[in-house]
DNA sequence: GCGTTCCGCTCG
DNA sequence: GTACGAGCGGAACGCC
């Protein structure tokens, strides 16, 4: 609710009523290859290019090349056709093989709105562009979490000019056209405006770096992720098709199965999918539970609600809920992943968004592969359709409780360090802390009661959220905070601070200097304050863990290239864990080099933790066999 | 019909 | 009225 509030104040750029007029008499349609080496000289004499690739699909891996876009001065940029439905459109290998020589040179910087997607296409076309800069990224690490960073906003924001829209060329729904039907003379308007913007951001955010002291960030965490994170997602996963549809038909019977018992009880059908039928069910016909609605005011039909009523004895809700599980599963997992394999490579390719998270995190989509299923037994299933190739095996890499050591550096509590350097159980440990008995005499409940409350730590707990979510009593929950604090005061006194800079200052940093802006922790409205208190005592402890991880990639991306044949490669991340696929003979040795690279991050020239990281390994030949 | 929002689920 | 950070699918809604 409050992050939807939220959401609403971040959109909306306002253009000033004096909007800039951007003069598009210098935009230059080229009609023969020749002219092309009049830029690529302008490129070589500035040392630097704005590149732009037009295609006919925003997926990267199926997308056909239809023009490019070239800036090498602000106000003045080309567009070169090369796929178009047209005579004017130049002969497509003539024109890349002129342009790779200036793509691939190290010492001209491409300069790109999210240029992982243009390296993308260009690589299918043999060209790997080299030296990128990208304005996507640079935007993102001046206010990550103030605004969102696509090209139209930025260009409003910072140049007060409103550019061409891609649905004004191409139209939407049924009538959506492909590029290459665009009229090239729209299609040059458009381009060159797009090189010409990014090439002008460019300029103003390098001074933006510099001023505000952000350029290593943006050299040391953002940069080398282009190529790298470009090259997983080329790479892909394989996904076995066959086991998915298998999988798919056993939840389709599960789900018949479920509906049947839910419609004996409801003595009616209606679509359990539907909230808002669920709800006239459950309170008005079945009357099973006191009424309850959602801030919206319709019926609440939420998972703790049913956890509840089940609990209580109710056979319906427990249906409602394995219901929901299963179809979710099907829905989105067992019946959509097989939609998403590449029809010429055979495998999955993720995209890894680097500018989406307001604390660095990187997020995947198309499909997301950071949220497939482990914690249910039918869940598990589907990572096993995660397949190595032949002769080949995976194997995945975790950091083991990195946010709590980090939590212990970032805060540098005593007990804790202490802890991580003995290699100790960290929830018994808590737990021997806040109720006072030996480590060795602790439960399983006061285990879980004292992991609920790390978390929580972690999170920017309250006392409230604490209560319901270990099932405590609110004073129960005080006091188990009270404990903890006393035994850390550290950490009191870390999510203080944090708060009171924040207050100032509008933003925190993690560990590497990064920054996450909340520009409503002063809000007057109680619930858009405390929840941007939470979200900016987190931000320091996830953001600095993913930077450990951006960092471990680089690490191992370079280590892993030095190899000699090179046959290791990494396909993906989630948050705190890598996975790569490898072929059987080199496990052994390159689970080693794994290790170690990621421990060694403890120390670089970042920073030197004064905890070690530990990384859990696992090998298999499907994902589901790794954990 | 089409785009956006709500609700609920998945993960770290 | 609440744990932090994400993305996706289906239903519902709102606007032609």
């Amino acid at each position: 609710m409050v992050n939807q509030i939220l959401k609403v104040l971040k959109k909306k750029p306002e253009l000033k009523n004096n909007q800039k007029q951007i003069n598009k008499n210098d935009y230059h349609l080229i009609t023969e290859p020749k002219e092309i080496d009049y830029w690529i000289k302008e490129a070589e004499e500035v040392g630097e290019v704005a590149v732009d690739t037009e295609t006919s699909s925003l997926d990267p891996h199926q997308a056909e090349l239809i023009g490019v876009s070239l800036s090498t001065k602000i106000g003045k940029a080309c567009y070169i056709p090369i796929g178009h439905n047209s005579k004017k459109s130049i002969d497509k290998d003539l024109v890349l093989e002129k342009l790779k020589p200036l793509l691939e040179d190290s010492s001209i910087k491409k300069i790109g709105q999210n240029i992982k997607f243009d390296f993308i296409v260009l690589f299918k076309h043999g060209i790997k562009i080299s030296s990128m800069e990208d304005t996507m990224l640079m935007s993102y690490v001046l206010d990550s979490g103030k605004n969102r960073h696509n090209m139209d906003t930025l260009s409003e924001i910072h140049l007060n000019h409103k550019t061409i829209a891609f649905k004004d060329l191409v139209g939407s729904g049924k009538k959506e056209i492909n590029f290459s039907e665009v009229e090239i003379e729209k299609a040059k308007d458009y381009a060159a405006e797009d090189a010409d913007i990014t090439y002008r951001l460019y300029k103003k955010f390098q001074k933006s770096l510099k001023d505000e002291k952000m350029v290593n960030v943006y050299e040391t965490f953002e940069k080398p992720m282009i190529e790298i994170l470009a090259l997983m997602e080329i790479e892909g996963i394989k996904v076995d098709p066959k086991f998915l549809k298998i999988l798919s038909l056993k939840f389709e019977k599960k789900i018949e199965k479920i509906q049947k018992e839910v419609f004996k009880i409801s003595k009616k059908e209606f679509n359990i999918a539907s909230p808002k039928q669920l709800g006239e069910i459950l309170y008005n016909d079945l009357k099973i539970a006191d009424l309850k609605k959602t801030k919206k005011g319709s019926f609440a039909t939420s998972a703790s609600v049913l956890e509840d009523l089940a609990f209580k004895g109710h056979k319906f809700p427990q249906y409602i809920l394995d219901w929901r599980q299963v179809s979710k599963l099907k829905n989105t997992y067992s019946d959509s992943l097989p939609e998403h394999i590449n029809f010429q490579t055979k495998r999955v390719h993720t995209s890894f968004l680097l500018a989406a998270t307001t604390t660095g995190r990187l997020a995947s989509s198309d499909p997301n592969l950071q949220n497939i299923p482990i914690k249910s037994e039918d869940g598990k299933n589907i990572r096993k359709a995660f397949i190595a190739e032949e002769d080949h095996v995976l194997i995945s890499a975790d950091y083991n409780q990195i946010e709590m050591r980090i939590l212990a550096d970032l805060a540098d509590v005593k007990e804790l360090k202490k802890a991580f350097k003995n290699n100790e159980d960290i929830h018994s440990l808590t737990a021997s802390q806040i109720f006072n008995i030996d480590i060795k005499k602790v439960n399983q409940d006061q285990r879980r009661k004292a992991k609920a409350i790390n978390f929580g730590i972690i999170y920017g707990i309250s006392q409230y959220g604490l209560a319901k979510q270990i099932n405590v009593s609110n004073f129960e929950a005080e006091e188990f905070l009270n404990a903890y604090f006393l035994k850390f005061p550290e950490i009191k006194s870390y999510m203080d601070q944090t708060i009171k800079f924040c207050r100032k200052s509008g933003f925190v940093r993690n560990i590497f200097g990064r920054r996450s802006h909340f520009i409503n922790i002063n809000d007057k409205n109680f619930n858009i304050r405390n929840f941007q208190e939470r979200a900016a005592i987190n931000a320091p402890i996830q953001g600095s863990a993913s930077e450990i991880m951006r960092l471990a990639m680089i690490r191992l991306d370079k280590k892993l290239n030095e190899q000699k044949n090179k046959k290791t490669k990494m396909l993906l991340q989630i948050h705190d864990e890598l996975i790569f696929e490898t072929p059987k003979e080199e496990a052994k040795r390159i689970s080693k080099l794994i290790i170690e690279e990621m421990s060694s991050v403890a120390k670089s020239e970042q920073h030197t933790f004064s905890i070690p990281l530990t990384v859990d390994l696992n090998i298999g030949d499907n994902w589901g066999a790794l954990h």
